[in-house]
Parts: C-alpha cells; structure tokens; sequence
DNA sequence: GTGGTCTAGACCACA
DNA sequence: GTGGTCTAGACCACA
C-alpha cells in the first residue's frame, strides 16, 4: 500500500487499492479497517490524504463511519458482490475484445487461459 | 483507422492500428498496402504523419518499401506469428493478474470467459 | 555545418556532420548540444530537418535526449570510440586497397604518407 | 574486367579499368593491347561500347593506334608515371582528411597503416 | 525555453 | 503514381 506512480493523484490510487481489498475479500463486509493514522503511516502518505481517500470511497459506499469508534467495510454484501462483478465483467469484456482484435477465437482464448492458468499453478 | 485519442500521438495510434490489422491478418503476408496517399486520407491525417508511422512499423520489420511500387507487408509470417502471440500471452498474463486482483480464482474465471463468449455467441 | 550537396538527402548529410563531430571530440561524451531550433539556424535547415537528423542519431546511440532540458552526448565512451575505430579502419582499407590498385607496394604507401604529412607539417 | 555496375555508363567503367591497368603497369608503355573485338568479348559488352572508351582513353593520351596494326600503350612513360602520381596524390590527400576529420593524428595514421598492411601480410 | 508532433503543400527520383 | 524529403509555421506538455 505504499507504491504510487505519479501519473494519478495519490488519494485516487489509495482509493483504488482499498477498495481492491474490499473487493477482493482482504477487508471482510462489516470488518473494521484500520485508524486512518494507522493507514497513512503505513501508505506513508500524509494522514490528510488518507482522509481524503477514505471519506471518498466511503461516498460511494464502501465503508461506514461511526463517530466515535472508527470506520466499517460495509456490511451489504450484495454491494460489495456487485461491484466485484461489474469490475470482473468489465475486465472479460476487455480481454475478449483485445484477444478479438488479434483475430483470436473464443475458443482458442479460453484454451490459451487455461494454458496460462496450468503453467502457472505447477510453478507455485 | 480515423478514431484518435487527444493522449497519444496521431502517428503512434496509426502504428498501434496497422501493426493491429498486419497481426490479425487483415493484411496478410506479402499483401500492398494501399499508398501512404490513400492511408493519409483514409485516416484523415496528413500524408506526412502516416508517411512517419509507416516508416516506423518498417523498421520495426512489419512492411518493405519497394520505391516505385508501394509498401508490402513482410512475407515472414514467423515473424507476425511471434508478434501476435507475445501479444496475446501479454493479454492473458493481464487478465489473469486482474482476476486474481479481485480474488477470482482460476476455474472462476475461465468459467466468466466461457459465459461471455456463450452470451455474445447467443447475441450475434 | 552548412554547406550541403544535391546527392544525398539534408538530414543524412547532417547526420554525418554531427556524428562526425561526436566522433572527432568536437562534442564531448556527456555534453549538452544546441537546441534543435538553434543548430536548425546555424545549419540554415528547418527545424524539422534538424530534427529527423538529431533523432535518428539518438536512436543510433549517439544522443539521449531529456524532454525539457535538451539533447546530450552519450556519455557511453566505450561506444564512442568503438564507431570512431571502425571508421579508422575502414578508411585504412581503403587506402591500402586504392594504392594496391595502382600497383604502390606498402612500403612506398608509407613513405608517400609520411612525406604528404611531412610537406603539410612544413606549411602549417 | 567484366563486373560493371548501374550506377555509371558502362564506357566509363571500362575506361577507368583499363588506365588503371596501365597506370599500375599490368600493360606497359609501348605494349600492344588486345584487339576492340578481343576486349570487347572480354568484357562482356558491345564492340562499339569497347571502341568508345579505348577512343577516350586515346584522346587524354593513354594510347596511340597505329592504323594498320593495332593499339599500343603511350611508350611516354613520363605521362604514366604523372598520372599515377597524381592519383596516388589524391589518394594519400583523401585519406589523410578523413583521418583528420577523425581528429587521428599524423603519427597514429601512419601506424595505423603500417599495422594493416602487417596484419594482411601476415594472412596472405 | 526544450523536445516533439502535426498540418499544408511543394518538390524530387524512379519506372 | 510511388515513396521520400523539405520547408514554413503552428501547437503541445513539461519544468
């Protein structure tokens, strides 16, 4: 959580890494996150970022603040699930079309995926 | 061949497009391109931008220029063979890594593709 | 840096000049050249010529060129002298090749050199 | 004497040829020369095309036609020797600029040659 | 100010 | 008609 380029606004890749682990299940539905001191020193980003970071993707749903004991993951996981797969069929779509464009075809697509997928699980 | 992004050079678009059609065969190997005239006003560009993207992809071994007679696309197909497939061994390696970002696992995600090409496949 | 033949396009004779220069020392390894817009006046060439000529002699190596500060010398010594010695000896080959035609045996190639460079020393 | 090549007329080619075969001494001064049709067969090429370069080469004074019996090389050794010289001139001026321009010294160009011509010694 | 891109349009050799 | 070069001049991001 410390990695940044300096293409993007800082407090917008923060924003796209916790909700990747919101999404991804690293941070369970209803699971309180870390301070948000704790989480800018970790980032080691200024704790004004990391608040700007958070109030943001809580605007969108992600978390829920309670006043005095700290920030939730939300805990509508049909939210979460929801998001999870708009995101998974945006990046299906992107690769049917780019493997598409290479006049590749599903079904070589699919059998080059689970090459991959194969090659990769007998190395780990 | 005449939709340009405002965040890449016209000339490298151009490249990324024809290097595209050589790759899927919509050239083939050994095929005329149309002339650097025509190309430029296809694409609505001046003949001097498409001029500089063709010499590129030239040197980057997709076409031969024969003076007087035209530009060919290379007639070694080894070699856009090799092209395309690190292309599409890049896209599957992206796709993978982008899944696994969101906890899909590997039969998880070969199973979405299957779905996407079934549903388009039903469309279509 | 201005006076240019019919025979051989602007920018290739430019190159020669310029390369010419970094392998003579003229231009130091690691040295700041002048900006695109004032060797284009200085060789009474428009910018974009100059511009062709610089970027094909970065891309052979003899240039880098960082975005807003300006085009420098490669300070790659080793490749530098390593060009400079394989023109050295093409030149050498040529000459002995020349004089052998003429049926001169190497030895009166000598003598005739150091003479040559002996009247030259005289005048200067 | 058969190997000529587009860039220039061919007449020409087999003029430079053949002064060169005299200025080197391969036909020496008073010697008689093959036949137009002999050389012409020789070379490959046409006898009017022959019969123009020999006549060039006369007229700059190479050589001299005795009209019942042939041509014959200039017996003014004199002439030859000049010519060659002037040649060997030029050709020692040449090599010495470009060395020059290579900022290579008079002493390091003169070793330079001497090491070639050891090296191919050495081989032959 | 720096490198870099792009347009509009002229001109060239080659066949 | 083909690729290729060149000019004149505008415009851009970057710092």
């Amino acid at each position: 959580m410390w990695n940044f380029s300096n293409e993007k606004p800082v407090y917008l890749q923060i924003m796209e890494e916790l909700k990747m682990q919101i999404i991804s299940g690293s941070y369970k539905p209803g699971e309180r996150i870390p301070s948000v001191r704790d989480l800018a020193e970790e980032a080691r980003v200024n704790p004004n970022t990391m608040q700007k970071a958070l109030s943001e993707i809580e605007r969108e749903g992600f978390l829920i603040s309670l006043r005095t004991s700290g920030k939730y993951v939300t805990d509508d996981a049909e939210f979460i699930k929801n998001v999870r797969e708009d995101r998974a069929g945006g990046i299906v779509k992107e690769f049917a079309d780019n493997m598409g464009k290479l006049g590749i075809s599903a079904d070589e697509a699919v059998e080059m995926l689970k090459m991959y997928y194969c090659k990769k699980n007998n190395k780990g």
